[in-house]
DNA sequence: CGTGTCTGCCCC
DNA sequence: ATTCTGC
DNA sequence: GCAGAATGGGCAGACACG
């Protein structure tokens, strides 16, 4: 079989991209993958996904938005802000490349790529690091951009951002995958849940090229190698979570970091390190491998990171378990061992660092809290029923100082949740996790076998929504990009000072009527610079900006200690953990709607400040 | 050696 | 993370 | 209901530059 060219795989992508029927782009991924030899097509799915490897590979190019304007400038001789003002028009820097190769009357064409050596070329420049990294970067992705047609720069230039665009992902992927090899609704089901344990589609692919579904079969879950985790859909009451799980089981939600624990001793039979090692080989990692005597432990992110050599109390702790082997799921958060309170997310997040490791561990002392186990002494419990699942991790024997498995309550009625509900909301923390007691792990999935409930759906997030004012706008991307916005700055009133200070940038909640509405009513607003009675951090600059007249109701999770946002900076109150000039902001924020308010009624920071100040008991 | 800018399928 | 939209 | 694509605050790391 011939290897594909890059240009005839960027006409495949473009019907991609122009197809929004998701039946209809299975079947063109079909077509792409069946025609692809079993060499190239894990690349092929690679780049079909804005990736050059699966995400537990974590290959980054430290390339994006403001180093691809660069790359674009550079390689088809246009002046940055030439580049920038285009990408502000049209909101996709692969259309804007597109535009500019065709215009591009330089030598250029290097003869037809195929996709392996775009691949390996990308590959090649991702891996570029050190001193004088980034302006190489610019350079090679600039030659590579020349070599290719119009349509092969477009798709070419969106790979280092991370994102097609073409309306498919992962899951549409492998339904490609079962209908390459004539499967229907069956054979989805086998491959996704092979994909889940090894979510890696290349791997998949090239399995399924080489041993059909057969050979997939053999794929089991392996320690080192990360099961998706299992997610949970939300639900607007607490009647409704007990109407729709029946009996479940009902757990605090910690505000830390999600952690998928392997541990995998050399006791009794064989561990299974071998294939782990290999493939760190393969892609060239150095520093990585594991040398705890005795016992190997990985710790996954929630986005499958890697990020065992970031918590190695962690590592110590789950190697003295006493069991051959086990994949646990938990969520780690930092605590006060005097006052035995948990810290605020931003705490806990210092954690996650590569360096001072070991110095932030005893600053920042971690509980986890375990609720799940997925893997037991050689066995998956995925199938298993959460209820039995849950028997086991109790007999596991936690450290109970830094290891504790999560407080579990069987539950059957709104009383009993709500009971639980306010216990928890009134030791500080987010919310409840209700669980059925009868589903399997469903790694991978999003669905009402686990269902959150947070604070913020009571309306006890914030004492109060925020009235802001419309301080600016942002230029939008993707389909955001025909809005002429895509996120807006808020501002709360200082009548003090008599001037705004920002809050937050708003880019959801508004329905696409909306969008059109904001353009509508902003337009009459606009100015040629930022309002004199504006106090913004520069990093928050708008694309444009608006004089005081448009005041929007604004709902949150949280306020925040900020160091970017002005609101309430300087006012001279004592800010637990807060660096001086600091400001406030808010923690996912989202517009209600459309207010018909004057910019001087809109929220004064002294309300803000008193918002914070009652959130801290 | 600091400081500033950009990046991260980052974490949430 | 939250939210909206097309299928 | 799912899959996908818009977007948020805030942290540490990697480089560039002076």
């Amino acid at each position: 079989m011939r290897l594909m060219k890059f240009s005839s795989f960027a006409r495949c992508l473009r019907e991609l991209e122009s197809t929004a029927s998701r039946k209809e782009m299975v079947g063109i991924l079909a077509e792409l993958l069946k025609r692809s030899s079993e060499e190239e097509v894990g690349k092929i799915c690679y780049l079909c996904l804005g990736r050059l490897a699966p995400v537990y590979r974590s290959v980054e190019f430290n390339v994006a938005e403001k180093t691809m304007l660069k790359v674009l400038s550079f390689s088809f001789g246009v002046r940055e802000d030439e580049v920038r003002s285009r990408y502000k028009k049209l909101g996709d820097l692969g259309s804007v490349a597109e535009l500019l190769r065709g215009e591009y009357r330089g030598a250029g064409r290097g003869g037809d790529l195929e996709v392996a050596e775009v691949y390996n070329e990308l590959l090649r420049i991702a891996r570029d690091s050190g001193a004088g990294s980034q302006e190489r970067k610019v350079h090679s992705l600039a030659a590579l951009l020349r070599k290719l047609s119009p349509l092969g720069v477009r798709y070419c230039a969106r790979i280092p951002l991370g994102q097609l665009r073409l309306g498919f992902s992962d899951v549409t992927l492998i339904e490609a995958l079962a209908v390459m090899v004539g499967g229907g609704k069956e054979e989805v089901k086998f491959i996704r849940q092979k994909f889940n344990i090894r979510p890696d589609v290349g791997e998949i692919v090239r399995v399924i090229k080489l041993h059909g579904l057969e050979g997939l079969k053999e794929v089991g879950v392996e320690i080192g190698t990360p099961i998706l985790p299992a997610l949970a859909e939300r639900m607007p009451t607490m009647e409704k979570i007990v109407e729709k799980l029946g009996e479940f089981a009902v757990e605090p939600k910690m505000d830390g970091i999600r952690l998928q624990i392997h541990l995998n001793k050399a006791v009794n039979g064989q561990p299974l390190v071998d294939s782990l090692e290999s493939q760190r080989e393969l892609f060239n990692e150095q520093g990585s491998k594991k040398e705890s005597p005795g016992a190997l432990v990985c710790i996954f992110s929630r986005r499958l990171d890697d990020v065992t050599d970031m918590f190695p109390d962690v590592v110590a702790a789950v190697q003295k378990l006493p069991v051959d082997s086990a994949i646990m799921d938990g969520e780690a958060i930092a605590y006060n061992p005097d006052t035995e309170e948990f810290l605020p997310f931003q705490e806990t997040m210092k954690r996650k660092r590569k360096y001072n490791v070991a110095q932030k561990a005893a600053e920042l002392p971690l509980k986890v809290f375990l609720f799940d186990l997925l893997f037991l002494n050689g066995k998956s419990l995925l199938e298993t029923a959460f209820g039995e699942r849950r028997r086991l991790l109790e007999k596991l024997v936690l450290d109970g100082n830094l290891l504790m498995a999560a407080r579990h309550t069987k539950v059957n009625s709104a009383r009993k949740l709500k009971k639980l509900f306010d216990l928890y909301i009134s030791e500080g923390l987010e919310g409840v996790m209700c669980k059925r007691l009868d589903s399997p792990y469903q790694a991978g999935a999003r669905n009402f076998n686990w269902v959150k409930y947070k604070r913020s759906a009571e309306g006890v997030g914030l004492p109060d929504t925020v009235d802001g004012l419309v301080m600016g706008y942002y230029a939008g991307r993707g389909q955001r990009a025909k809005f002429g916005v895509g996120a807006f700055l808020a501002g709360v009133f200082n009548p003090q000072k008599d001037r705004f200070e920002t809050i937050a940038k708003v880019g959801t909640g508004l329905t696409d009527d909306q969008w059109r509405e904001f353009s509508r009513r902003v337009g009459p607003l606009e100015v040629k610079a930022k309002p004199a009675e504006y106090c913004v951090a520069k990093e928050l600059e708008c694309d444009a900006w608006l004089r005081p007249g448009l005041v929007v109701e604004i709902d949150a999770d949280e306020v925040t200690c900020s160091p970017v946002h002005t609101a309430a900076r300087g006012l001279n109150i004592v800010r637990t953990g807060a660096e001086n000039g600091a400001g406030l902001s808010l923690r996912f924020p989202r517009l209600v709607r459309f207010r018909d308010k004057l910019p001087e009624e809109a929220t004064t920071v002294e309300e803000i400040m008193e918002m914070y100040r009652m959130q801290q008991t």
